[in-house]
RNA sequence: GCCGACUUAGCUCAGCUGGUUAGAGCGUCAGUUUUGUAAACUGAAUGUCCGGGGUUCGAAUCCCCGAGUCGGCUCCA
C-alpha cells in the first residue's frame, strides 16, 4: 500500500474530490477548477472562484450538497473525446486551467507537473502532438478531465470530512495566480474516519508548540520577534543535554572545540559564494563607517579560516573542529512556525579537514556517531544520498567531473556499508557538495530530515586550503561536514512531539521531584537535606515541594510536569530511611508498587541511568 | 513573500445582529487546613478586548492599515 491508500479507498477519494468539485459547481456556477487528487489520508481540489473567498464557513454547504450528490448514487460514467473536442470543451465550459493541462496533454503526453520542465508547463504551443485523446468521467451534470479510476457510483465513497482551505499556486510556480484548494479526508469506514481525527487530536496534545510553554522549555516574544525563540532554564537544560550528547561522541574521535564570531565581513561570504548566492536570506548589517557585515548563516567558512591560520602538515590532518552555534537566516515570514522552522537557528556543526584518502574513515566515523545518537533518543533512520542536478548546473559549485567523482566515492561508502537499501535524491545536494541525509522517524511515524554528512569539495578549493604532503607539496584538502541533530530547534520539536513531553532522565529539565505531605518542620528538614545530597553528591536535578497543599495535588502537579521521579518525604521515612520512588509510567519495567529502597542506593540509581543515557527505569 | 482564518485575564475559552461597571473554568494570591501516591475548603485580585486610525450619540463587536499566531502554497545552503 502506497501512501495515498490501495486501489479501493484511492478511487473512493478521487471520487470524493470529483464529488466536491461537483458540489461547487453547483454552490458557485463560475467555479474553475484546477486539479483535484488524492492525497495521504484524503484529496483535495484546487478551485477558482473569480471574486469569492470560499471559506471554512462554507463547508457545512458544501458537505450538504455533497451528501446529496453521495445520496443520489450517480454513476461514474467513462468517456474519451478526441483532444480538439476535448479542448472545445473546456472552452465551452469556460474552464481556462483545463484547457492548459490538454494542452500540455497535447504536446508534451502528460500534465504532471513533476514530468515537465517548471518552464515550459502551460507554454507549450508547437510541436507534434503527443496524445490524441483525452479521458473524462462524467457524474451527474459535471464532467470532469480525469484519468481515474473511480468508484462505481457517487455512493461509493466512505466516509469523509473537509478540513480546510488554503492558497496553493497553480501547478506549483509562485508566479501563477493563487487558488483555493479544498482539503478534505476520506476513509472507508466512520469508525476509521474517527480515529484518524482522534489521532489528529492526539498529534494537538503533543504539539511542541504547548508542550513547550506547558513544560515550561521556551517562549516567543513579539518585542524580539518571529522566528527568535527565547529559551527558558529548564528548555537550555533540555538543550544542554542533547547537545553534551553530541560532543561527548565527537570529542572521543578526536574533534576540537572552536569559536567564532557570529557576523563577518562581507568579503567572507564574496570569496565563498554566499554573498551573491544567499543575498535573500542574509541578514546584513552597515557599520557606522559604510563597511558590510553579515550574520553568519552558516559556520563553514568562519571554521576555514581557523584551519587556514597556518601552514598544515598531512601529519597533522584530519583536522576535526566542532562547535555548536547560532547561525541567522532571514527566511520567509510565512514559513515561520514554532521551532521548525526559525530565524535564529543552533546548529551543532562540525567540520573535518582532511586529505581525499582520508573522507571514507571521516564520513564513517561520524555515520557512527549519527547511528548512536538516534538510536539514543529512540528515532530509526533512513539513509538518502543527495546528488546534484544535472539540469541545474549553475546551482552548484565546481566541474562535472569533479561532481562524478565525490558523487561516486560517497556512493561506494554507503553501498560498503548498508548495501543498496538506499534512496538516490538528485537535486538535494547542497551547492559545494553531495551529502548523506538522514530521516528519523518519530514514535507517531512520522519521518524528519534531521542528520546530514555532507563531501565538500568546493570550499577548500574557493579558500585554497591545502596541506604540505609527503613530498614537500601542496596537496588540495577536502572537507567533511557534519550536523547530528541539525538544528537544535527543529530537533527539539521532533524530540518534544516524539516524546510527548516525557524526557528520559538524561535529558529531563527536572530529574527528581521531591514533595512532603505536611509541612512538618523534620520532615522537611529531612527533603532538604536529600534534595541537596541528589544535587551535591549525585549532579540530578531536583526540585522540591514543600507547599502548603494535599500530596494528591503534588503527585498530580509532578506528574504533569512529566517529572521522571517523584518521592514523598514524610514520618515514614524520616524513621525508616528509605524511600518509595514513584516512576513515570513509560519508564517502569516492573509491574506493580516498587519496593522500599535507600536513598542513597536510589540516587546512586538515577545517576547511574542518567550517565549511561537510558531510557527505561531499573527501579 | 502569497492565499485564507484567527487574536478577549498567565492558560483554555464565552460574550447574538454595535447599547451601562467585559465573564467562566483552571492557574495566581491570601486565610483555614497539615494532608501518604493524579485536583482540600473559603475568599480575593487580575484585562491597553493585539496595536494604530476611521465610521457612529455610542465599538471587544463595523471599516482600513500594521503586528502576531495558525493552516497551506512557494522557498529551505
Amino acid at each position: 500500500m502506497n501512501k495515498t491508500g490501495d486501489g479501493q479507498i484511492h478511487a473512493m477519494r478521487h471520487s470524493l474530490a470529483h464529488i466536491m468539485a461537483s458540489a461547487v459547481a453547483k454552490l458557485w456556477p463560475k467555479a474553475r477548477f484546477g486539479v483535484g487528487p488524492v492525497v495521504e489520508n484524503g484529496f483535495y481540489y484546487d478551485i477558482d472562484v473569480p471574486g469569492v473567498a470560499i471559506s471554512e464557513e462554507d463547508f457545512p454547504k458544501i458537505e450538504a450538497e455533497m451528501r446529496k450528490i453521495i445520496s443520489e448514487k450517480q454513476s461514474f460514467v467513462h468517456s474519451v473525446k478526441p483532444i480538439d473536442e476535448a479542448l472545445g470543451w473546456a472552452k465551452a465550459s469556460r474552464q481556462p486551467y483545463k484547457e492548459e493541462l490538454l494542452n500540455d496533454l497535447m504536446r508534451a503526453g502528460t500534465t504532471l507537473a513533476s514530468d515537465l520542465n517548471s518552464d515550459e508547463l502551460g507554454t507549450i504551443t508547437s510541436g507534434e502532438a503527443k496524445a490524441s485523446e483525452a479521458s473524462f468521467y462524467t457524474n451527474g451534470d459535471f464532467t470532469d478531465l480525469c484519468r481515474g479510476p473511480h468508484a462505481k457510483t457517487t455512493g461509493d465513497v466512505g466516509e469523509f470530512k473537509l478540513m480546510r482551505v488554503a492558497g496553493a499556486y497553480w501547478r506549483g510556480k509562485d508566479t501563477n495566480p493563487q487558488m483555493q484548494r479544498l482539503y478534505g479526508v476520506a476513509f472507508e469506514t466512520k469508525k476509521e474516519l474517527a480515529e484518524h481525527l482522534l489521532m489528529l487530536e492526539e498529534a494537538k496534545k503533543r504539539d511542541h508548540r504547548t508542550l513547550g510553554r506547558d513544560l515550561d522549555l521556551f517562549t516567543f516574544s513579539e518585542l524580539v520577534g518571529q522566528g527568535l525563540p527565547l529559551w527558558t532554564p529548564r528548555g537550555t537544560t533540555l538543550r544542554t543535554e542533547l547537545d553534551r550528547f553530541v560532543q561527548e561522541m565527537r570529542d572521543e574521535v578526536g574533534f576540537m572545540a572552536v569559536t567564532v564570531p557570529h557576523i563577518t565581513k562581507k568579503d567572507l561570504y564574496e570569496k565563498s559564494g554566499h554573498w551573491s548566492k544567499f543575498s535573500d536570506e542574509l541578514f546584513k548589517i552597515k557599520t557606522r563607517e559604510g563597511h558590510e557585515f553579515a550574520m553568519k548563516p552558516m559556520n563553514c567558512p568562519h571554521h576555514t579560516q581557523i584551519y587556514d591560520s597556518k601552514q598544515r602538515s598531512y601529519r597533522d590532518l584530519p583536522i576535526r573542529y566542532r562547535e555548536t552555534t547560532m547561525v541567522y537566516r532571514d527566511e520567509q515570514t510565512g514559513e515561520l512556525g514554532g521551532l521548525s522552522r526559525v530565524r535564529a537557528i543552533t546548529q551543532d556543526d562540525a567540520h573535518v579537514f582532511c586529505r581525499y584518502s582520508q573522507v571514507e574513515t571521516e564520513v564513517l566515523t561520524l555515520w557512527g556517531i549519527v547511528e548512536k545518537f538516534y538510536s539514543g533518543v529512540g528515532m530509526p533512520l533512513r539513509m538518502r544520498l543527495s546528488l546534484h542536478d544535472p539540469a541545474k548546473r549553475a546551482d552548484y559549485m565546481g566541474t562535472d567531473k569533479q561532481w562524478k567523482d565525490v558523487e561516486a566515492t560517497l556512493r561506494k561508502i554507503v553501498q560498503d556499508k548498508i548495501g543498496n537499501d538506499f534512496e538516490e535524491a538528485p537535486g538535494d545536494a547542497a551547492f559545494y557538495g553531495p551529502k548523506l541525509d538522514f530521516m528519523g522517524k518519530d514514535a507517531l511515524g512520522r519521518e524528519h530530515q534531521v542528520a546530514t554528512i555532507q563531501f565538500d569539495f568546493n570550499q577548500p578549493e574557493g579558500f585554497d586550503l591545502t596541506c604540505i604532503d609527503e613530498n614537500g607539496a601542496q596537496e588540495r584538502i577536502a572537507m567533511v561536514h557534519c550536523a547530528v541533530m541539525g538544528s537544535i530547534e527543529r530537533f527539539l520539536a521532533i524530540y518534544i512531539e516524539h516524546t510527548g513531553g516525557r524526557f528520559p532522565v538524561w535529558a529531563a529539565p527536572e530529574q527528581i521531584r521531591i514533595v512532603t505531605p505536611n509541612q512538618d518542620e523534620k520532615v522537611v528538614e529531612l527533603a532538604q537535606k536529600i534534595a541537596e545530597e541528589a544535587r551535591e553528591k549525585y549532579g540530578l536535578r531536583v526540585e522540591l515541594d514543600t507547599s502548603n497543599e494535599s500530596v494528591g495535588k503534588k503527585i498530580r502537579e509532578s506528574e504533569m510536569q512529566k517529572v521522571p521521579y517523584l518521592v514523598v518525604v514524610g514520618a515514614k521515612e524520616l524513621e525508616s530511611g528509605l524511600v518509595m520512588p514513584r516512576v513515570r509510567a513509560d519508564m517502569r519495567v516492573k509491574e506493580g508498587n516498587v519496593e522500599p529502597i535507600k536513598v542513597d542506593n536510589f540516587l546512586h540509581t538515577v545517576a547511574n541511568e542518567a550517565k549511561s543515557r537510558v531510557s527505561k527505569s531499573s527501579i
